[in-house]
DNA sequence: ATAATGAATTTAACAGTGTTAATAATATGA
DNA sequence: TCATATTATTAACACTGTTAAATTCATTAT
């Protein structure tokens, strides 16, 4: 019975929304599933029909926002432009919409959802790794001659991993520079690390 | 009555011990007080009486923690050695340190204690901040000549950063790399940063 | 239309959490 | 030894996620 399914859809559609909603106001901490039943306008057990738990709940929450959070980034994309800021661009998006959106970092980076359901797992999949944009561009940059063929790889890890770690530091306020600071450091070190060695 | 103060000590250690055990056993997740009232030997409110709250304890356990990490990562220092060796000893042994106690990364990056009693904040500053390590060896390849003088900030920040970007991913399990894999991986980027640009 | 069946939802309950106020036990000083 | 502080414990509160039982609702058959 087809009915059933969007039915099933739509019910998980209130919860997931109500969810979303609550982690944008309230962060990740202060959300329950009581406080989720109320928003979505259902009885906090009523759930559990359609969520194994929480953390599944909180796993489509994940996805709905690696998807927005994907087309932000894609949309730096310009063809013929410069590879190198082509790359600094995406570096540059790519913190500053996880400095922007810390539940989505949270959810992505910190929390432990335990394992996720094919349906999210696919999801997630099927996007092309968010920092496989990065490793794109920084092909590109060998190609234009900015940098040799065998440093693409290291030079992907270095980056990418440099901008989670800042992104760390920001979020966990480990760090008290100000997001604008980390951004002209990320700019600085793409810029260091992708040009002609003299 | 400094009796009053040396008791408080001995009352303050016993928990703090108590909760450190348990972290190591079980992880900061699935510590509560009435575990570490039970281990300490007393009753859980009893912890009340000697920290404002959980996070005030969790707080002296990560001090605790910071003083054997320093400890561990100082006795990486070898006088003489050639500082672009050294500086990869530093980044292999804190990467390596943290991947061997997780909980010590959870306390002090990705939990959220509040601000720390003045007591502990003063201990956690005296130490040098853990990262200065890095930063000294980096200079010293400056004066080595193995990089120039300008370069040794940009340097240290990627450097860092890039472990703790690493980091992130190994311990929250978002990689599939091994500690080892990952572990050749901050080697060969440091090799890469600091050598001599022809 | 009415009764019966099955599905969806809610209420009640459980075991756990951190924290606080009132009570019990202990140690201190006169 | 008795009165007074100090310290420790018990009981309680307001939460949390989760499950089982009870209830409401919708659909189908008579």
């Amino acid at each position: 019975m087809n009915n059933k399914e969007l039915q099933s859809q739509r019910m998980k559609r209130y919860f997931i929304d109500a969810a979303k909603e609550i982690l944008a106001e309230d962060g990740v901490k202060k959300l329950s599933v009581r406080k989720v039943g109320d928003r979505a306008g259902y009885s906090y057990a009523t759930i559990y029909n359609y969520f194994r738990d929480v953390n599944e709940l909180l796993t489509y929450c994940l996805a709905d926002m690696l998807e927005d959070a994907y087309r932000a980034l894609i949309a730096e994309k310009e063809e013929g432009l410069d590879p190198r800021v082509q790359l600094i661009r995406y570096g540059e998006r790519y913190f500053s919409y996880f400095s922007e959106n810390p539940v989505l970092f949270q959810l992505l980076f910190i929390e432990d959802l335990g394992t996720e359901p094919e349906e999210v797992t696919e999801k997630m999949g099927d996007l092309p790794s968010v920092g496989q944009l990065l490793i794109e561009s920084i092909a590109a940059c060998a190609m234009a001659g900015y940098i040799l063929e065998d440093e693409v790889e290291v030079l992907a890890e270095l980056i990418a991993s440099s901008i989670h770690g800042k992104l760390l530091f920001v979020l966990k306020r480990r760090s008290l520079e100000s997001q604008d600071v980390v951004l002209k450091k990320i700019r600085s070190e793409i810029r260091y690390l992708i040009r002609r060695k003299r």
